[in-house]
DNA sequence: CCAGACGTTGTT
DNA sequence: GTCTGG
DNA sequence: CCAGACGTTGTT
DNA sequence: GTCTGG
């Protein structure tokens, strides 16, 4: 699954990777992004622009907004038939730009977060599906969920599920609302284990609160 | 037709 | 909003 | 994902 | 134990 990630590069380089033209994100790096904060995320938007968007989807219909802390994943198997992401599915696809993401392993007592990232160390498209909530007062709010698929072998010791990362020569289908939804299910797949790396970090990321580069500092 | 639900994960 | 169950 | 809270009533 | 908030 996907509950914390980072992206730790700065406005500038997210804009580079995803080719975009401007931003309202206001990116700074980040590395302990927690459900129902805002991220930046890439729409289907002209021009090209890095905007943002609150983790948690929350659907149009809902009542509150308590239900967004928990839909922060949609699985790839099911979402054509869950109501809260069919309708998203069809025209409203996003990538979350990442760079690595955390994993929680149970040893003894305790659990040891782990951080998990591409070889290369370059930001990726994670898959995901945005929403756009009105509240009973003040401005409409967008959501995001991103989608897990299952765990490759660099992340199966830790969960079964594992966040979906785009090939980057999907990434532009992804987010075109002209591709139809089932010619996307296929690129929803686990990325290769063999570009990926993991290693052992401190427990201060459990924190939300805390968000600074030794949280991603191997112990 | 209306009413009511609508989600994921991990752990026990 | 949209689907399922009654 | 983890951390942290977890309640009611009536009155101002 | 379970739910909400970050």
């Amino acid at each position: 699954m996907c509950g914390r990630y980072t992206l730790t590069v700065d406005e500038e380089a997210v804009m580079r990777r995803f080719h975009l033209d401007s931003s309202e994100a206001g990116h700074t790096p980040r590395f302990n992004i927690a459900p129902t904060q805002m991220a930046p995320v890439v729409l289907n938007e002209a021009p090209r622009r890095l905007s943002v968007g609150r983790w948690g989807l929350i659907p149009a219909w809902s009542k509150d907004a308590t239900i967004g802390a928990r839909l922060i994943n949609a699985r790839a198997e099911t979402l054509i038939e869950k109501p809260a992401f069919r309708t998203p599915l069809k025209r409203r696809r996003c990538l979350v730009p990442a760079d690595g993401f955390y994993e929680w392993r149970a040893e003894g007592k305790s659990k040891t977060p782990f951080f998990i990232r591409l070889k290369s160390g370059e930001p990726f498209a994670l898959a995901g599906l945005w929403e756009v909530w009105q509240p009973p007062t003040g401005e409409p709010l967008r959501t995001f969920t991103i989608i897990t698929v299952e765990a490759n072998e660099c992340i199966a010791p830790f969960h079964a599920r594992m966040p979906a990362i785009l090939p980057r020569e999907v990434e532009q289908a992804w987010v075109d609302p002209e591709t139809p939804a089932v010619e996307l299910m296929a690129v929803l797949a686990p990325f290769p284990a063999r570009e990926m790396e993991v290693w052992a970090v401190s427990r201060r990321v459990n924190s939300p609160a805390n968000d600074d580069a030794s949280l991603i500092e191997a112990i």
